[in-house]
DNA sequence: GCAATTTGACCTTT
DNA sequence: AAAGGTCAAATTGC
């Protein structure tokens, strides 16, 4: 990856957000209310962390995640002691963050335009949620390694934590129905419908790079999907594209895929295990991924 | 009947 | 020992 030109563009889009988000909070003085006050403050946190972590270079050298040994694996059926070597690695992530609000016709990068199975739940210490961990659909028939796990967070119900570990391999065939429900199962689907909606119009993602030990090579993203009050979002014919499998291809998820992708093969890593599959010139230098500006149109 | 989800047990890490 | 992550049998839904 072309570092220095690609952190460049990153800070930026990233300054150009920030002005925007700026912006936005000027005019929100009156009517405004204190979630969207809160929320433009939220976004002009994170993106002034996310530009000082991209000059500082912090996040570029966040390695890749698993080791040798785990790309031996064969991913159709992971056995237990074979696990073990993961799990090491995943715990040694470090983070950068990247927040994404969305405006009111950005439609959200909320479906990923992947399919995914619940495989577990955990009670987190200090959690009033559950931690629901997924991974791809498509992990026995394809071996495709992806995974996320999805929390909703301790102040505001309607936001959910998701974090997202490796690159799908897979070809993407999630319908928008299936999607919507395994992706957030810890609701119902009547509350699932209501929050996806909401996503429409305040959206929140957070990307995380871990925190990276030398030896132990990791990268994850994590976005966090702020919902909004839902009963005050309205069905628009567009949010039927937002799910819509043709438009994955272009989806905030993918297209972080392919930066991540980006930033890990700076490192030279010379793995092509599950992370990060895609090569550095399929990078997307234009960012649009962290197309912030629309999230404030 | 098949696929997805639930959930308690098990395993690894700290 | 505690906490987090995964497995897999049982259950549920289509």
């Amino acid at each position: 990856m072309k570092m220095d030109a690609d952190m460049s563009v990153l800070v930026n889009e990233l300054g150009h957000g920030h002005e925007l988000a700026t912006k936005l909070d000027a005019h929100l003085s009156s009517a405004s209310t204190d979630l969207c006050k809160s929320l433009v403050h939220d976004i002009l946190a994170c993106l002034e962390k996310t530009m000082s972590m991209a000059r500082t270079s912090a996040f570029i050298d966040s390695p890749q995640s698993f080791t040798s040994e785990d790309s031996k694996q064969l991913p159709f059926k992971v056995q237990r002691k074979e696990t073990s070597k993961k799990r090491k690695t995943q715990s040694k992530w470090t983070t950068s963050q990247v927040k994404l609000g969305s405006g009111p016709e950005a439609e959200g990068p909320l479906e990923d335009g992947y399919s995914w199975r619940k495989y577990g739940q955990k009670e987190i210490l200090g959690a009033k949620h559950p931690r629901g961990y997924y991974r791809c659909t498509h992990r026995n028939t394809q071996g495709c390694l992806a995974m996320k796990q999805v929390q909703r967070s301790e102040d505001n119900p309607s936001i959910f934590n998701v974090t997202y570990r490796g690159t799908h391999t897979c070809s993407r065939k999630s319908s928008p129905s299936t999607v919507a429900t395994s992706s957030f199962p810890l609701l119902n689907q009547h509350d699932d419908r209501h929050l996806l909606l909401s996503f429409q119009t305040n959206l929140k993602v957070k990307t995380e790079i871990l925190d990276s030990k030398v030896q132990e090579p990791a990268c994850s993203s994590s976005f966090t999907f702020h919902g909004s009050k839902p009963e005050s979002h309205v069905i628009s014919p567009s949010s039927t594209a937002f799910f819509s499998p043709t438009t994955s291809e272009s989806n905030y998820f993918s297209d972080f895929n392919e930066i991540a992708s980006a930033e890990t093969s700076a490192t030279d890593s010379p793995l092509l295990d599950m992370d990060f599959l895609l090569p550095s010139s399929e990078m997307n230098t234009d960012f649009d991924l962290f197309d912030i500006s629309s999230f404030f149109s």
